[in-house]
DNA sequence: ATTATCTATAGATCTATAGATAATGC
DNA sequence: ATTATCTATAGATCTATAGATAATGC
């Protein structure tokens, strides 16, 4: 025990990056600080050296959560930029979204608890909120005018439900048939009117 | 104290809707037993007499929210299937709703706690999200078809999704603009291709 | 006599702190 | 000497239970 302060520093970060990933699985309020250091393999008294309360981790993890799509793809090697609705809509709208609540999208695994935050963090997330649409507007046809706004309004709003509803659906049927069908209306919603 | 069995029956009802009003506020696992018997005007100890444990009143309390706004419908005496989409949409994506959670859709309030829930409370869900799609349905030119239901899902998952997104933003202007755009996009959807 | 609600409390859980321990880094 | 993490625990909070109290209803 006793460690560098680079060594610190990783800490850090993957005392963030499992709580962004375990507070989509369970809720801003779900797990607790001590599980959540022992699932880091460390204790609970190191965690008020890192962080002033937990509310601080909270809204450390929610900007981590936010970011983490962008970065993932900034690891591979890919521009985010240069991902296309199609492709976009495909893996965000998948089975393999929904079922991974951890890794997925902030907004559809955390809305109401954001809703319902510290200042801090719905600032944070309203920041996100307008790149989110920001990004989504680029990757609509004439991404300047004021009806690729609107559709990208549109499409986020419709993901993020599409998502969030087809988790509730204890039956997968129906879950599917959500994400099937608003899977298609989005790739459509380019050429709309 | 000592009530007699139509005033027990009174108070479970009356405790089951203050529940479904500040679970949908603070979340399935916002507010507790004792806090939830005072604003009742009673006391813990007479709980676990009406439920076997909180789980219980959860999912009594997440089946009334689901219920209320047809319940509430029914009380002033107006059919809701008698409701079109125009008038639903205004009263769904209006600043009054989104400022008021308590009163409101359960799913937007509690998507992620209710996919994150327990089986009970899940398929009550479900058979919610079923009944609001047939009845969004049935709201639609041609409600046999095909196409009316694939909007139905759409309309559904959008105003859900609008909602949510609407709450999370901090930024009044950026929240309004959410629920405008999306109000006249639903609005326009059954004349839509 | 039965029972709906009350007071009081046991037991679990969770945040935060105090003090010890063993590395780092001047 | 400083500090990152550890062990241990105080104090708050929350679910659930036990036993008392005061009505109901046969």
């Amino acid at each position: 025990m006793g460690r560098s302060q680079l060594e610190k520093q990783k800490t850090h970060e993957r005392i963030v990056t499992l709580a962004a990933k375990r507070l989509r699985e369970e809720g801003l309020e779900g797990i607790g600080v001590a599980d959540l250091m022992k699932e880091a393999g460390l204790t609970v008294g190191g965690f008020y050296k890192h962080f002033a309360s937990r509310d601080e981790l909270v809204a450390e993890a929610v900007e981590s959560a936010i970011g983490s799509w962008r970065r993932q793809q900034e690891d591979k090697g890919i521009d985010p930029r240069s991902i296309s609705l199609d492709e976009y809509v495909d893996t965000y709208l998948s089975e393999r979204h929904r079922d991974h609540c951890g890794e997925g999208c902030a907004y559809a695994a955390l809305t109401a608890d954001m809703a319902r935050s510290s200042d801090t963090v719905r600032a944070v997330a309203t920041e996100g909120l307008r790149r989110n649409f920001d990004a989504m507007t680029a990757r609509m046809p004439k991404p300047e005018t004021a009806e690729a706004r609107r559709k990208a309004i549109i499409a986020s709003c419709l993901m993020t439900g599409a998502l969030g509803l087809a988790r509730v659906s204890n039956d997968e049927a129906l879950s599917d048939e959500i994400l099937e069908t608003v899977r298609s209306f989005v790739k459509e919603l380019p050429q709309a009117e």
